[in-house]
DNA sequence: TGCAAAATAGCACGACCGTTCGTATTATTT
DNA sequence: AAATAATACGAACGGTCGTGCTATTTTGCA
């Protein structure tokens, strides 16, 4: 079972009930955990190293000197660097899930939610100017070299990108965007915004450029709905941080 | 002489009256220039393929074995890896002000230029989607590595950004773009619909990228000036492209 | 045409990389 | 308690990389 696509995000449930989120599954004991919750320990120091140098300068030496272990010790977990970088993919879309995406399932559908996904999306941007964030680095590493790391790194940025689609979407549905609206377009301008934000924050140390995207977030809205609302600041969100996954619905 | 920012683009050029693309220089004939025109060749091979693997993935063995020559051969001319980086960081960004800001010069200043400067830029980032953007992969690569490749790539982008909200910052003060328009927001807002163009249309193959990006930049123009004008197509610019470098006024 | 200098080739070094393999050391089950 | 499987180690291999030397070729000028 390699890498079959292991991601939440979508709102078609139906198919397979169970395993939607596998970790740490609250019925059967199994066997040994040692091993795994190592693998885990190694993952997340993976993730954080990863965001720094990017998913190319992920390397198995740093990593073992950094977990104290020996080389072959750290790779056993995973049988081959591809299978250490998807680990880490699959890592990082989990902790994005948790912050950004499921905490702005908790507001009421509508332009509300999408305010509150872009805040959360800000708030972990911001916070990455000083690490990196690997769907952004990842996206350039992989944009020529086809294979199953680039496949995985595709597959979690479109289901997100999608996610923040369909909120669109269901904004304009309930009629608070106007219905001239082409929520592709918005989302794309959105998404516009995060990277100028990454780029000009973290590379060119440009000061201002938080407020910037948060402005040109408002200049979206107000060029739709009525409602201009709030220019900056995060709506209601992100405060719990555990919660909400049990079979909350999806969007 | 290392990394003497031999950068054009800006509008003072009162300093230094001489050398400001020293190319090619016309005076003495000095020695033997075929050193010189291999060299320019290697560059050539080097800046295409960077544009592909990124200015880390370019390897001079790789490089080497391309031109025919041997691994020395290349690396005497540059005398370390971040020499060689920072001459194909110089010579894309001539490439830049050849297509993308001397063509639209001849266009008058105000918001025509902007628009100019816009089309030419989406006209090249058009045809990165294919190879691949320095600018866009170099600041992944090196935002977290302090050196001299870093800063060469730093202070060419900040050049052309800088370059784009002087224009925006002329249409403002031509009334073409009203009192409230704030030009770093602008700028800001169009460098993120470069920035989702090249992440959408390169890495995950969205089709009708290219048209967002027009369109996006229409809704900026939109918010302010009352003309909204052509909402696509590239207004004057960019067939004549060897000239006007000659004492054209910059921006 | 000769000759100094520039340009290129050839070779080797040291560092780092992912990966393999045999073995030792744990942890879990019987 | 012994038996067994899961983990971790250490050393080594083949490979690529940038770079430093020393020859050899080529080039441009006297």
């Amino acid at each position: 079972m390699p890498t079959s696509e292991p991601f939440a995000l979508s709102r078609k449930s139906a198919s397979s009930p169970e395993a939607e989120l596998p970790r740490t599954a609250p019925g059967e004991s199994r066997v040994s955990h040692k091993g795994q919750q190592t693998k885990a320990a190694i993952v997340e120091a993976a993730l954080q190293l990863a965001t720094r140098v990017g998913l190319e300068g992920l390397s198995i030496g740093v990593l073992a000197e950094q977990m104290h272990m020996s080389k072959s010790g750290v790779f056993a977990h995973f049988g081959s660097r591809e299978e250490l970088q998807i680990s880490v993919i699959r890592e990082y879309f989990h902790q994005f899930e948790q912050e950004v995406f499921y905490p702005a399932l908790e507001v009421p559908r509508g332009l509300a939610r999408v305010e509150a996904l872009f805040a959360n999306w800000m708030k972990r941007v911001a916070i990455e100017i000083q690490s990196g964030c690997i769907f952004i680095s990842g996206a350039v590493e992989f944009d020529d070299r086809p294979g199953a790391v680039r496949d995985a790194l595709a597959s979690s940025v479109k289901t997100w990108l999608d996610a923040m689609y369909r909120a669109v979407m269901q904004a304009k549905e309930e009629g608070q965007l106007g219905a001239d609206a082409d929520a592709h377009q918005i989302a794309f301008e959105i998404h516009g915004l995060i990277l100028a934000l990454h780029y000009e924050a973290r590379f060119l140390n440009t000061p201002g450029s938080i407020t910037r995207a948060h402005t040109g977030f408002a200049h979206i809205l107000a060029r739709y709905g009525r409602a201009a609302l709030s220019v900056a600041q995060p709506a209601a969100a992100a405060k719990p941080c555990i919660p909400t996954h049990p079979t909350a619905r999806k969007i």
